[in-house]
RNA sequence: GGGCUCUUAGCUCAGCUGGUUCAGAGCACCUGCCUUACAAGCAGGGGGUCACUGGUUCGAAUCCAGUAGGGCCCA
């Protein structure tokens, strides 16, 4: 069989996961096995796949993997969300492109162009995912808006209502102008922007005095209903009970006092817009003001704004300002620095707007969630720092709007039947709604038309906080088996970005739905960033695209690069060059098959190297193993990889391979063969979950295997009982061949020139490892000497000596400075060491096997000190 | 302004409850090799006052306080 040199992933890749496929691999079913349960973070439908994704879904499928190797039931949901705001967003484009405006269809025909929106985008993420080797369960692939989720939603809402805890207020809300809807605090950034801070004079009624006020704002000066100032301010003292005129548009407001206006900010006058401004509309609670609000929903003027009506806000600042200085209400302006909130989705600067919301208090529900996360730890964060993010927030909470005047969700199941306040009912459908609104109304002759339903929609994260107990129909079916076996899950994995508006909303949920944990632990990587430190965005342009990527460097290389600098919840500065390290490395394992498949096999007696070799390669697979189960015991996920890939590099393909690779076009010895055949296929068992393609391309290459012995459902390895006493041996070989190579290297000695070996043997080293060193820098013998030898180039592990007989041309100066260098470097550790040791308080204080180290390394140094001064005076 | 967090080699980061030569890894770099698995490779090598200043301790990269600078979240 021909192989070739390079490793070539792309085809490889689309056949094994093809035949993963085809054989069901990725699909569980509940049955005797222990389940490992993850859900994905459902990506939104109008995405693609980013960097995010990539590693989010690596890290995913590197612990789904594991567990399916395990032995565990192995479940991956995946999924997508309806991302109301941004697909709406797309719909609307979509639309306009096509010269219909949102405005003029109605609900029913937009949400088919929605449907058929998602239908042709919603997957494409998913299938990117495949792309990268994700085993996920596609039989179980949920959407938020699927029958199931979406009845799932409605239930949730009506029973929340029902106890309680849903009610409806009228509220300032953060209003994007843009999309039209309201936005969570979360959902809004804020952003510094240069603007100006403008300085008007109002008019005293009945007196010819004037008060100067600032604001950012002048149009809003027209919804203004008083002027404040702090009761401890002189300067405006004798204003106290009088009324202002407001410019333009003449309206009288009185002239309040409060402390909270700041003396020294501005003029200390401060205007107040109840309608417009969070802080003024307590304010105006508090006075008992008017509200007057100036504007539609589309942040253009309404009829309060007189001649502006129509006319966009920044517009309108430009021309009012214009006009106040005109007709001389403009004292000045200033330049000011501000924050603007701004919407995430739509970058439009947000309104504060007063309307009628749906809430979700809060106070009750989130007690549950803070201490399963911060007292009992029944979940727990990884790395744990985001514990303290999530008692801050959890413990100052605020009530949750979910209310979002858009179309695309899950329509808010009020009904109303009348125009009070109180004239509605929340029900699961429409049936339900009537006879409800019958008997809260006891108007026995209602009919379904005189029900109005609400017209918004639920926030998206009202679907997803669901997520885990939803994908397994746990909502409206909670008894099911399902449910009952796979919930609660094991992992989750996401960006700290979203530990609010997702993972505390789901833990909330799990356990008013559930009684428990929705997962256990939750693993939130770093973000991807440029090598400038830069988010990646669609906006900069700034991150790669990912399936190209993935064809140049292979799955298995951009996985591998990903994972191998992402140290959990820390960003990672995507590089390029980190993907060529993944796709240098398969490349690696690939040429080690190789190296194993063009061996003819004999049936010879094992050499003692080999032996020895591969004794030792299983007390360090052991070794490493169990280093490994660690770092994956504390999500330590690419730790555990930088600990396979030395494994594989170092000990298995430099230092095992060439210690058992037989002379050229020598055969091997069968026992030999066989076993580094098992340990290879051990190798690649702990690799399968990093670069899981070509791991399975190798392991079919090995031998003929049928679709129960594929890699991908074959098991991990156990720890066993292993000497770890030889990997310390072994260290010291290395130490003695780095030697050799080094002298080698220096004097310009090929390789294929062998060399005479003399110890000295102070450490009393078993011999056992000569077989090693002499076939590894091709040695012509090894003997033992008593005493320094003369004419020799020598160097020194611990105590021993070891030299080289050169015939008696070396450069004896050279030899001896390179003895005192040493010298003083272990005298001065000596010194330091005896420091220590003569330390009384040390000698009292410190733990007895402290001690016993610092007298070894006494001894150790003492001894090796003995070997040089020898061999200096022997130089003469 | 409030909270959280970080600063260790040129870069990205480990370093768990102070104590093995504890100052590490990977990459990058330098030197020599096209040695018949792999130049996407092999062998060898250099490189850091652990941000700064104090304190606790027999002992501090590690604990405490302050200073400087960066990041994230919230208002």
């Amino acid at each position: 069989m021909e192989i070739p040199s390079k490793y070539e992933p792309i085809q490889v890749e689309n056949r094994w996961y093809d035949y993963w496929m085809q054989h069901n691999y990725f699909h569980s079913t509940p049955d005797e096995r222990e389940p490992y349960t993850i859900v994905i973070p459902p990506p939104n439908v109008t995405g693609v796949l980013h960097m995010g994704h990539m590693l989010n879904n690596t890290i995913q499928d590197v612990l789904i993997r594991r567990a399916r190797l395990k032995g565990k039931n192995a479940c991956w949901v995946p999924g997508t969300d309806h991302a109301s705001i941004a697909t709406e967003a797309k719909v609307v484009a979509k639309l306009k492109e096509q010269g219909i405006h949102k405005s003029e269809i109605s609900r029913e025909e937009f949400l088919k162009h929605a449907w058929d929106w998602t239908h042709e985008y919603g997957g494409v993420i998913l299938e990117q995912l495949k792309k990268l080797g994700c085993s996920c369960d596609w039989d179980r692939t949920a959407f938020t808006m699927d029958k199931e989720r979406y009845e799932s939603v409605i239930k949730v809402f009506v029973d929340l209502y029902e106890k309680g805890l849903i009610y409806r207020g009228y509220r300032m809300v953060n209003w994007d102008p843009e999309a039209k809807t309201t936005l969570s605090d979360e959902e809004v950034i804020y952003e510094e922007k240069q603007g100006l801070l403008y300085y008007l004079q109002y008019s005293i009624e009945g007196s010819d005095e004037k008060v100067t006020i600032a604001t950012t704002r002048p149009e809003t000066i027209l919804g203004d209903t008083a002027i404040c100032i702090n009761p401890n301010d002189e300067r405006y003292a004798h204003l106290k009970g009088k009324k202002a005129i407001v410019p333009l548009c003449n309206r009288v407001i009185p002239l309040i006092e409060d402390e909270y206006v700041d003396i020294e900010f501005g003029t200390g006058c401060l205007k107040v817009t109840p309608a417009h401004d969070v802080n003024d509309k307590a304010l105006g609670e508090k006075h008992n003001l008017e509200t007057v609000d100036i504007f539609n929903d589309d942040a253009t003027l309404n009829s309060f704004g007189m001649h502006y009506e129509g006319k966009d806000r920044f517009v309108v600042r430009k021309e009012i300002a214009k006009e106040l200085e005109e007709k001389g209400f403009l004292v000045k302006t200033e330049q000011h620095l501000n924050k603007v909130g701004t919407s995430e989705r739509t970058k439009a600067v947000i309104e504060p707007r007063l309307s009628d919301q749906w809430f979700l208090k809060m106070e009750e529900l989130v007690k549950p969630a803070i201490r399963a996360v911060l007292e009992s730890e029944e979940i727990k964060f990884f790395p744990k720092r985001f514990d303290n993010i999530y008692r801050h927030w959890m413990e100052n909470i605020r009530d949750w709007n979910i209310s979002r005047q858009l179309w695309w969700g899950q329509r808010i199941p009020a009904y109303y039947f009348g125009d009070g306040q109180e004239d509605f009912v929340v029900a699961m459908d429409e049936e339900d709604a009537l006879a409800r609104a019958k008997e809260k109304s006891g108007n026995k002759n209602l009919t379904l038309t005189d029900l109005k339903q609400d017209a918004d929609v639920l926030d998206t994260w009202f679907s997803s906080w669901l997520w885990p107990i939803s994908v397994f129909n746990g909502i409206l079916e909670p008894e099911n088996d399902e449910v009952h076996y796979y919930y609660p899950t094991n992992d989750l994995v996401t960006g700290p970005d979203i530990i609010f508006f997702w993972v505390a909303r789901m833990i909330i949920a799990g356990y008013e739905y559930r009684d428990s944990r929705p997962f256990e632990n939750v693993y939130f990587t770093g973000l991807v960033r440029d090598k400038q430190r830069r988010k990646m965005s669609k906006q900069l342009g700034n991150s790669p695209d990912a399936l190209q990527l993935i064809k140049e460097y292979g799955a298995d290389g951009v996985r591998v690069g990903l994972l191998l600098s992402s140290a959990a919840g820390n960003d990672l500065m995507f590089d390029e060059d980190l993907c060529q390290q993944g796709k240098n490395f398969a490349n690696k394992i690939w040429n080690g098959f190789r190296l194993l498949k063009g061996w003819e096999v004999a049936d010879l007696p094992q050499p003692e190297a080999s032996k020895l070799g591969i004794e030792w390669y299983k007390a360090k697979f052991n070794q490493t193993l169990q280093e490994i189960e660690d770092h994956f015991g504390k999500y330590r996920i690419s730790d555990a990889l930088m600990a396979i890939y030395k494994l594989v590099w170092d000990d298995y393909s430099s230092w095992l391979l060439e210690i058992i690779k037989p002379a050229y076009q020598q055969p091997i010895d069968r026992k030999s063969f066989e076993e580094v055949i098992h340990i290879f296929e051990q190798n690649l068992k702990l690799l399968h979950p990093f670069m899981p393609f070509l791991t399975e391309e190798v392991w079919q290459h090995i031998s003929e295997r049928d679709s129960s012995q594929a890699l991908i459902i074959s098991n991990w390895p156990e720890l066993y009982a292993a000497d770890d006493a030889l990997v310390g041996q072994f260290e010291f070989t290395t130490e003695v061949v780095a030697g050799i190579r080094t002298i080698r290297k220096e004097k310009n000695i090929p390789m294929k020139e062998s060399l005479e070996l003399l110890v000295l043997n102070e450490e009393n080293r078993v011999a056992d490892w000569d077989c090693i060193i002499g076939k590894l820098t091709n040695l012509s013998s090894i003997s033992y000497v008593n005493g320094t030898v003369d004419g020799a180039l020598s160097f020194r592990v611990k105590s021993n000596e070891y030299f080289i007989p050169m015939g008696g041309a070396i450069d004896v100066d050279a030899e001896k400075a390179k003895i005192e260098d040493e010298l003083k470097y272990i005298k001065g550790f000596l010194i330091s060491v005896r420091k220590k040791l003569s330390n009384e308080r040390f000698v009292n204080n410190a733990p007895e096997q402290v001690i016993e180290m610092e007298r070894k390394k006494q001894a150790d140094a003492e001894a090796k000190i003995e070997t040089l001064e020898k061999s200096l005076a022997n130089l003469g």
